[in-house]
Formats: structure tokens, sequence, C-alpha cells
DNA sequence: CGTCGTCTTATTTTT
DNA sequence: TAAGACGACG
């Protein structure tokens, strides 16, 4: 029997081996799904059931579809090339380059990022006679995304799908409108990917044939956070021969807010009929604590497809059953960040790796206290999933001007750069540009006679700065027109001459954008790529602490898994108590279990009495989370404590928490504690000027001498030293 | 047309 | 608080 069959347990082979007929793997978080998905993959190749080109492996990150990229390749002892495998809109995008003139489109479309799709809707908003102040563009794209989520094209929507108070009734006529903007532009966005896509396959049946001859074979990652026309895309191509291998964990489902139905797994047996199921349910991650805290919380859900995690770690039961998972209360974010740092401290100094602890937050603007106290402390970090390198303004500019020079068509792109650097044609040129190209029904790039005087000059000069690059990326390829460009249209210039400490950076990620684009045969491929999958791995190496949101972590573990601002109205967010009811708040729950196994080793959980919130301070409660921990597998300590036990006994008013200034007598307010022992002739420490004296005081304000000088600042702004 | 200052407003989660 | 929008001035 082959190796890489015997290296799984009985459930893993039986979700390997069962190749014919649908299949749903219930996956359980730890349970090896990544493995049974790749060996699955590789043993399809190496029993000869279907060459590669015949396998389509969907994913929802370019991370997953990278790890399973490198191991099956592995597997297979070589490079695995001309496989269908990527993330649902990579392959959307790749099928649709395939038909585009089925959808309207030319085959070298653009794919537009949030900026272009909101400057392409506004104007229509506008003309339409809605006021942006009362209904946000952001608001009717949102709508419109979630009809694309859900297969709907314009013709789809029904009336029971619109909502008649919604920009005054306008937004399926909007939502029309702003389709025929796309093809007017030769451009498509990430929800039309899939949506057209999908529409193709739907009314093109010899298409559809093509499709069912060319794949034997499906493969789905993270089954549970599918979206209606994901499914509906997955349905059409595995309709024929019915190989169609889910793989997904009902209690990991967590971007329903971007469209995900978990109904979609719960009725995979409705879907599919003659699905057979596997449950993977035997967890090698995790202590029994661990799996213990988050096996009791996930249970306070309903609905569930139901899965009893196991504690199947080599060695679990040797390690005295693991370390319980810590709780602990403190007073503000601050002291949060401290703790957190210090304990990151000691593990360093017990001869843990940086690499293998995480700090797991809600939502991202959390990160800041720890960045600032991991930066004070020379810790080494990095951001998952931040800003994303195509998010970065100069990477958008750069790109604007490839498009531009690619696709003379390609008004968006040209808008974006029409005046950066400055070169005189503000919105005054611009206006007229616009009128002219829709007088005369030509693109922006091509209207003549608008201008006069000064910006007339700057205008012809853009014009034939285009057509040298054209010819250069004609005659000598991209990456020496991604030269000329920056060079020549001053933008390199405008960098050079920023003083701000941001633009050395900027100019560093110009040059990463060309290393990148140097590994592309043509502009085409790069232009996707950079729209569809680039990440932002600076920093990806070394021996660093991570930080990042709960969303971003999902798949990932470590060893030690910090989980701080548990507190009623961030974790649960308050978002989710207010609207969308249980199910909001189950999705939360569900984030919460997320959270709790990513960790191997150790989880820490925190709350915090009191949290910054703009600029002041509001109190808060535990997360009611906390209360679904069970008491032997939690240890509970810190210095909120006692409020924690006071506060959990209190009744349920936290919808108020947040929005009223209330200050709840039983959590002691950190900032009236601090400011007290701070009086004039203390030693003080402040993050950016380190250790001074105070020498005065007034109000809420100190005076302090630091080594650099003496300053006047907020009292909560310095720690006693 | 561009710059500077004031004023507002926002904080979920992202392919 | 802090970034972005917007309006008044040069």
């Amino acid at each position: 029997m082959s190796d890489y069959l015997a290296r799984l347990n009985p459930e893993q082979r039986l979700a390997v081996e069962t190749l014919d007929g649908p299949l749903l793997v219930l996956a359980g978080a730890g349970t090896g799904k990544t493995r049974v998905l790749t060996t699955r993959f590789a043993h399809i190749l190496l029993t000869k059931r279907a060459w590669p080109s015949q396998v389509l492996a969907v994913t929802f990150t370019n991370k997953a579809a990278r790890e399973m990229r490198e191991r099956i390749a592995a597997m297979l002892g070589g490079p695995a090339e001309g496989l269908w495998l990527g993330t649902f809109h990579a392959l959307g995008a790749r099928m649709l380059r395939r038909h585009a003139a089925l959808a309207g489109l030319e085959p070298g479309f653009s794919i537009l990022d949030t900026d272009d799709q909101l400057r392409l809707l506004k104007p229509l908003m506008q003309e339409a006679g809605l006021d942006l102040h009362r209904f946000p563009p952001q608001a009717l794209m949102a709508r419109i995304q979630r009809w694309k989520d859900r297969g709907l094209t314009p013709a789809r929507v029904t009336p029971a799908d619109d909502d008649p108070d919604f920009v005054q009734g306008h937004a399926r006529a909007l939502y029309a409108a702003y389709q025929q903007r796309l093809a007017a532009v030769n451009a498509a966005d990430f929800g039309d990917l899939l949506l057209h896509a999908t529409e193709i396959l739907r009314n093109h049946p010899d298409v559809l044939a093509e499709y069912h001859r060319l794949i034997r074979y499906i493969l789905v990652d993270e089954y549970q956070d599918t979206n209606l026309v994901q499914y509906l895309w997955l349905r059409l191509l595995a309709q024929a021969h019915r190989n169609i291998c889910c793989v997904g964990d009902d209690d990991q489902s967590i971007y329903s807010w971007r469209g995900a139905e978990v109904e979609n797994i719960l009725r995979f047996e409705q879907d599919f009929p003659g699905a057979r199921i596997v449950r993977l349910e035997a967890n090698y991650r995790s202590t029994a604590p661990i799996l213990a805290a988050a096996a009791s919380l996930i249970s306070h859900n309903e609905g569930r497809l139901g899965k009893t995690l196991r504690p199947a770690r080599p060695g679990a039961e040797g390690e005295a059953d693991g370390e319980k998972v810590s709780v602990i209360g403190l007073h503000d974010s601050d002291e949060e960040a401290r703790m957190v740092g210090l304990r990151i401290e000691a593990l360093r100094t017990a001869g843990h790796s940086l690499a293998e602890i995480a700090i797991l937050v809600r939502a991202s603007f959390q990160t800041r206290p720890f960045e600032e106290r991991l930066i004070a402390w020379a810790i080494p970090y990095r951001v998952v999933g931040g800003l994303r390198f195509y998010e970065r303004a100069e990477i958008r500019d750069a790109v604007a001007y490839l498009r531009a020079t690619l696709r003379p068509g390609d008004d968006l792109a040209f808008e974006r750069i029409l005046n950066v650097p400055k070169r005189g044609l503000g919105d005054a040129a611009l206006r007229r540009l616009r009128e002219k190209a829709r007088a005369d029904e030509v693109p922006l790039a091509a209207v003549t006679d608008a201008l006069a005087g000064r910006t007339k000059e700057a205008f012809s000069a853009l014009l034939a700065g285009f057509a040298r690059w054209r010819e250069i990326l004609r005659r000598d390829g991209s990456v020496l027109c991604l030269r000329a460009i920056l060079e020549e249209s001053g933008y390199a210039e405008m960098l050079e001459k920023d003083r701000s400490p941001e633009a050395p950076g900027r100019i560093e990620n110009l040059k990463e954008l060309g290393r990148a684009l140097a590994e592309f045969e043509t502009l085409e491929g790069f232009l996707d790529h950079v729209s569809l999958v680039m990440e932002n791995d600076e920093n990806a190496a070394g021996d660093r602490v991570s930080l990042m949101t709960l969303h971003a972590a999902k798949g990932l573990e470590f060893d030690t898994v910090f989980l701080p601002g548990w507190e009623d109205g961030l974790f649960p967010h308050q978002r989710a108590l207010e609207e969308g009811g249980t199910k909001s708040l189950e999705e939360e729950r569900r984030l919460a279990y997320v959270g709790l196994t990513r960790a191997r080793s150790r989880a820490i959980v925190s709350h915090v009495a009191n949290r910054r919130f703009y600029s002041g301070w509001q109190s808060a409660f535990p997360s009611r989370f906390i209360s679904e921990l069970p008491e032997d597998a939690v240890e509970h300590s810190g210095s909120a404590l006692l409020e924690r036990e006071t506060a959990l006994k209190s009744p349920p008013v936290f919808a108020n928490v947040f929005s009223s200034p209330v200050r709840f007598p039983l959590v002691r307010d950190a900032r009236e504690e601090r400011a007290a022992p701070i009086a004039v002739g203390a030693r003080v420490f402040h993050q950016k000027f380190g250790y001074g004296t105070v020498t005065g005081s007034e109000a809420d304000r100190l005076v302090v001498d630091f080594e650099s000088g003496t300053k006047r600042l907020l009292s909560s702004f310095v720690d006693p030293a």
C-alpha cells in the first residue's frame, strides 16, 4: 500500500479514498483537513484517474492555494503545473478571460478595485438625483455585491430582493446602469468574476459541456464559507460527473457578512443526493483543556451539524492534560498590551520561538496598542493581512499607469493618474475632458480640443508619454516600460522629493513591483496577478510575533495564542448584538471558536474594564463568551477579577454600554486610579520620550523633564516609572 | 489650480 | 485621536 495512505487515520483515509460521487468532509479544527485535501488530490493523480488538468481545486485564500500547490508538488515529486487550482475569484477570472465575449466583454478586460467601483457608481447616483450624504455610495455598492454574491444579475433581481426604501427604490436600476458602465469601460469588478462565469455556464450549454469534458474531479476547501454564486458555479461544473468533494466545518463559518451562506454546507446532502459524509474528529493540534474550552463555547450554538473533537495530539496525555486556558481581567487596553508584552518576553526567555506566538484581535484597530508595546520593547512582530500590497496608493498608481498604457480605453486608470504627480490637470480639466469624451463618445485619452493653454500642453505631454510608453512596452517589455513610466511621468521624482517618513517605503514598494513584474511573461498576466493574488509578504520571514484579526487567522496555528478584547460590545461586536439577532451572535461565537482552536499549547484570553474609544474611555463588561467556557478548563486571574464576577451577575444591559457615556460604578476607572499617584517629583515613563521627572501639573496635564527636553503632556500618556 | 487650515466623522470582519 | 473631506485663500 502506498505510504502516503498509511500515514492517515481511518477517517482521513476514508475521505481520501471515497473518490466517486459527492462527498462532504466535515473537518473540525486541527483534524488534518489540508492533509486530506492534498492527499486526495495526489491520490487521484497517482491512481491515474485523472490528469492534473482534469482536477479543479478551489480554496478561499491565496495562501491556502499556494500551500496546497506546494504540498501537491512535494507529494508528486515535481512542480505541479497546469492545475486548475486557485481561489474562487482567480479561477472565475481565468474562465471569464476564455469566454469574455459571452459576458459582453473584451478578453483584455480590467479587474477593478474598490476605488474604481465607487468612481463608476457615484456619478450614476448623482444622475439619479440622490444625495450622496444621505445615501453613501458604499452602501449601495455593498447591496450590489450581495446581489452578485447570490448570483443575481440585474435581470434576476426580483422586487422581493429589493428594498423600496433603500436609495429611494433606485437600487435595481442603478445596479443595471452600473453593469452597463462596467461593460462600456470593458471592466469587471470582483463579484463579476464569478457572476459572469456562472452566468456563462448557465446560458451556454456548449461551454458547460466543454468544462464537463475538461474537469473530472472537484475539490473545495472551506465549503462553509461559500456564497450562493460559488455554490451555483460548483454545482454547474459538478453536475455531469458528480465527483465533488467539499471540505468544511460549519463551526468555522465566519463570513456571512460577505455573503457566505452556512446553509450551503448544512444542506449538502439535499443538493447532492447520495452524498456521503465523513467526519474528521481527531484533533492533532491542541491540548485537552483548549479543546474542552472550545467545545463548551461552541455548544452554545444551535443548528450545528455536530462534531465532537477528541484530543489526539501525540503526547497529549503525557503533558498532564496541558495548561488551562487563562482568562485575565485588566483595567485598560494599555495594561492589556503590557500584560501580553510581558508574557511574550517571558516565553522568549524560556526559549520559545516568537513565530509560534500570535495575538488575535476582533477588529483591526485593536492592533495598535499591541504594536506600540512591541515596538517599545523591541519585540519583532508582523501584522498579517493589514494593508495588502496592491492596496497601497503608490502601487495602485503604478498599476493605473500600466493599465492605461496597455489599454488606451481604460478611463478609470487614466483618471486616476491624470494629475498624479501634479501636472496642472485638476478637477476643472477633468470635468472638461469628461464632457468632451462623452460628447465625442471616445475614451478620455482620445479626447481632442477640450482644453486650452497650459492645461492643453500638460495633457498633450501626458498623451505623448503614453504613446512613448506603449512603444517601449511593445519593443522592450513591461519592466523597462514601468521604469520609463516612473522616470518620465515625474512619479519617481515626486517620491524622491517627498520628505515624509513613508516615502522611502513607497519607493521600495515600487521596486518590489518591478521585481514581481519581471516574473511575468505578459503584462496582462501580471495585472491579473496583482489584482487577484498579490500579497504583502514583507516581514514574512524571521522569528516574529504574528498580529492579526481573527478572520485572518483561520487556517493557521500557533503554540501560544493571545485573545485580547473579550468584552461585550467589542467581542461579540456591538453590531452583532444590535442587528442580526441570534444568527450574528452565533457567528461571533464561531469566531471565538476559531480563535481558541488556533492554539496548540496555550490560550490566553483577556478582557479590560476600560477601553479607549475615540478620544475618551468606555467601561466594558467581560464577554459573555467567557462565561461559556468550562470552569475546570479555565484559570481566572488579573486585577479586574472582582469586577468580572460582579459584572457577570449584573443584569444584561450591555446594549447601552457603548452607546451611552454611563460609567458603571462596579467597574473602576483606570484613569482616575492612574492619575492620582503621579505627583510633582515622581519618575515617569513615556513611550516616545523615555524616562523623566514631573516638575509641575495643571488640570489633566503634567510638565515633565525628559532627557530630550521639557514637555507638557496629558497625564494619561505617562506611566509611573 | 494648489495649498493650507478647519471640520467632520468613523471602527468589524476581506476574496 | 486621527485621517479624510471640504472650503477659503493665495
